[in-house]
DNA sequence: TTTCTCACA
DNA sequence: TGTGAGAA
């Protein structure tokens, strides 16, 4: 089932069409880009091409935002997720689901943002 | 028409 | 972040 991957992963939406998707504008979506929390490709004609990926990477940005997290904190995540996602692949044994790593991602940004005080006993 | 970059309130 | 200018 990897076709599904690529086709996710294929940018192909211009920054219209994400504006709309995402409830963002143009100028929060370009900000975002140069905080490195997505990377779009370019077209030939130097314009932006979003994939469905980077729409869900929008909406879970948005969230976060809205919970009251900083850029600062929101790059560090992603940051973390590509290392981990670099880690998986070197062991090339069992890889993490992406479920998995959302979960563990959101986990961390309660405890992060101190909206959980212990192992997660209750949730919000 | 839509998007891009850059600069300024 | 918003907005406007000038270009592609």
């Amino acid at each position: 089932m990897k076709e599904k991957e690529l086709q996710r992963s294929r940018a192909v939406l211009p920054i219209g069409t994400i504006m709309k998707l995402t409830e963002l504008t143009a100028r929060q979506i370009r900000y975002y880009e140069a905080q490195s929390l997505i990377l779009p490709v370019r077209s030939e004609s130097n314009r932006r091409l979003y994939s469905l990926n980077d729409i869900d990477r929008l909406l879970e940005i948005k969230d976060y935002l809205t919970e009251g997290f900083n850029m600062a904190e929101i790059k560090r995540v992603y940051e973390k997720q590509a290392s981990r996602r670099q880690q998986e692949h070197r062991k090339l044994t069992k890889p993490v689901s992406d479920a998995d790593l959302l979960d563990a991602l959101h986990n961390e940004f309660l405890t992060v943002g101190g909206l959980k005080h212990d192992g997660g006993a209750f949730s919000n």
